[in-house]
DNA sequence: ACACTTGTCTTGAATGCTTCAAGACAGCTT
DNA sequence: AAGCTGTCTTGAAGCATTCAAGACAAGTGT
């Protein structure tokens, strides 16, 4: 994964959604390329490793602007922070870890939006059916129950 | 039927639960009960038109302590604060309108939990799957798009 | 009934993600 | 190269939610 390299994919990406070309956003695509599902914070701090003076800020903005052109996705299960992922597209979904947070992707399991039909849509107009799977991952389920994290789902 | 109290009156619920029965929590109750898919601020306002002098934080604890239990369940969906329903142990799912964040019910289409099966659930243990319908509710559909509305973003 | 114990509520403050605002700056077009 | 427009920087605020410690009341046993 040559971080240095400077991807012309990235470049055409935002050129063919008429987003100007700037080192923070190609950071930013970079990052969450290296990251999937990263949240904010680490998404900042991964950008600052080739370009230490960005603003958190910017990196909101660009983040914004790329999820509202469609070249970036934004997921944010309960409880959790918003994530990013470069993904966009498929309609695949995600399975969180309960006590963790971790996110794996899951290709929808028929193939072919097959959620998108509700059974009474109260007149509303879907337009997508976001599926999130919870459970435990591995690592949390192999792991010896910890007082603190154990004790997470009710107190 | 002598003495048999249906067990939906919310005091049985909680002795139930093994929950201490108090007044915040009774208020709670009949909010959510009369608010479906209130937000923390309309649970506060509500229970409040009761019992003026409960402390939010009062609200939060009881929320928590009932989620916990299962007597309410807890739902956020991405952009949105948490909200509360009454409607636990079948599994439904929710369309929110994209524009206004209104929410509204949605049974399963297939009616026993078809969501559940992943395609490939990386070694996760999956216990629960949530869809979320995106669309736009039919208020926003009809009512015209307003300067300020138009120019948040392009979508 | 009475006091005891434990869990619940009140008060007050803090945390942290995210957004707002105004000016400086750079990318893109002519 | 000049100008325009959108993007980045700086600084600060907003808001839902949580933390902490003490006061209080609901159950429980004597």
């Amino acid at each position: 994964m040559p971080t240095t390299e400077i991807p012309r994919d990235h470049e055409s990406l935002l050129r063919g959604a008429a987003l100007r070309v700037t080192r923070p956003r190609l950071a930013v695509l970079a990052a969450v390329d290296a990251h999937p599902h990263a949240d904010t914070d680490s998404i900042i701090r991964a950008v600052r490793e080739s370009l230490p003076d960005v603003s958190h800020q910017a990196v909101y903005d660009v983040l914004r602007a790329l999820t509202g052109a469609d070249l970036l996705r934004r997921i944010q299960p309960a409880g959790s922070v918003a994530r990013y992922e470069a993904r966009v597209g498929d309609n695949h979904h995600h399975v969180v870890c309960r006590t963790c947070g971790a996110i794996a992707d899951v290709d929808c399991a028929v193939g072919h939006t097959p959620c998108l039909t509700a059974s009474d849509d109260h007149g509303f107009v879907v337009d997508e059916a976001e599926v999130v799977y919870w459970g435990t991952c591995p690592t949390c389920a192999t792991a010896p129950p910890s007082v603190t994290a154990s004790s997470e789902g009710h107190r």
